[in-house]
DNA sequence: TGGGATTTGTTCGTATGTATC
DNA sequence: TGATACATACGAACAAATCCC
């Protein structure tokens, strides 16, 4: 599921809703992390500014938790 | 003094003069830091966009200086 | 003790597109 | 047409926490 740049649906949502269904999925266990910032942008060609948006999202939806200097991990179930 | 987005005067201009007062009265001192943009945002209920314009008045006007990375300083007397 | 690498946190810089007035 | 305002997206710099050697 390649991230579209010229859809209709902001860049950080996709990546939202990616690992959003990763975690769903499980693919993402519970207290496992999720790839770094510098990962996800890599891997999708995004910005940082991008990525952290989709990962707040995902933070206030109560799916992952932060800890700085860490990473951010899936919260348990 | 809430921002009033129905007022001939544009929000941007309406923020300037805010900040302004707040250097005038000693509110904002010499050397001290204005809020960050973000909070700006958070605090008036409008975009960065809204909020650069207005602290690129206060700029042009010698009265605060913006070091990038860090933050943006009443300037001294 | 110290230093370096990795990672998240925060800040400003810039550009583009959309909508409204 | 131009000014205003918001949202999105990418860059860049600085700061702080963590980890390992």
């Amino acid at each position: 599921m390649p991230i579209k740049h010229d859809s209709a649906v902001p860049v950080y949502r996709q990546l939202a809703a990616i690992l959003r269904e990763e975690i769903a999925s499980g693919t993402l266990a519970p207290d496992s992390p999720l790839p770094s910032e510098s990962r996800l942008m890599q891997e999708h060609g995004i910005s940082r500014d991008t990525v952290r948006k989709a990962i707040e999202i995902l933070r206030e939806e109560g799916l992952v938790v932060t800890v700085k200097g860490k990473g951010t991990y899936v919260a348990e179930g």
